[in-house]
DNA sequence: ATTCTCTATGAGCGTTTGCGCATACACTAT
DNA sequence: ATAGTGTATGCGCAAACGCTCATAGAGAAT
């Protein structure tokens, strides 16, 4: 029960950390968006949206705004894209450095 | 076999986000360290602080250097420590904005 | 060659994850 | 009340994960 700062640290990152919800948080990053905008755009089924977008707003990087039917998820914290994009930068280096690593032999 | 660039950035975000993972990295912030150095600081098993080195290292966030029998592991890519750190200031701004909620109640 | 130290790997196990299907729930509209 | 739309949840399944114990490799030292 007692978390450290390194349990709440990993479960921030593995919000985040995971391949349909970084397709989730991308069509995110111009604004906020329904369950029923965002499983047709990423093409999975709308439970499992549902409950990828569920997950990320339990690990407090989500908000949630009930509008009607729908329910508009949005990105909470700045920091997430940042992350993503820093994320990019070592995968752009990276292939970088295989490219050298291609051509040295 | 294709990977997209979510399956890659997902990849590098797996390897930093699990708690004994982030145990290790924070080792490392200070600079490299060999797995005899680290296992005992996490209080974990020589075999699974190894594999968790190995695994970073093949997600392209570590550095080997071999040194006789010892082998030293650092941090490859300085956004590896700013995610984390970003994933610190979201904790922090979580943890105050429950505080505000428990207050509010 | 033997022994000692450090690291990696095989095997096994319980838990977690990500997914789809079907269904329940919430709200709106007629 | 009934039907329709949008979202969440129960269930089951295959795969991945994280860990430990035991063992194998690699290199150093005697």
């Amino acid at each position: 029960m007692t978390a450290t700062t390194h349990d709440v640290q990993a479960e921030i990152l593995k919000a985040i950390a995971q391949e349909t919800r970084l397709s989730i948080l991308e069509l995110l990053r111009d604004g906020e968006r329904c369950v029923c905008e965002i499983f047709p755009a990423i093409n999975y089924e709308q439970s499992n949206v549902s409950r990828h977008l569920n997950m990320m707003q339990k690990a407090g990087i989500l908000t949630r705004r009930k509008d009607g039917l729908k329910i508009f998820y949005a990105i909470k914290h700045p920091e997430v894209l940042e992350i993503i994009d820093l994320a990019s930068a070592i995968m752009k280096r990276e292939a970088g450095s295989r490219h050298d690593l291609m051509r040295a032999i």
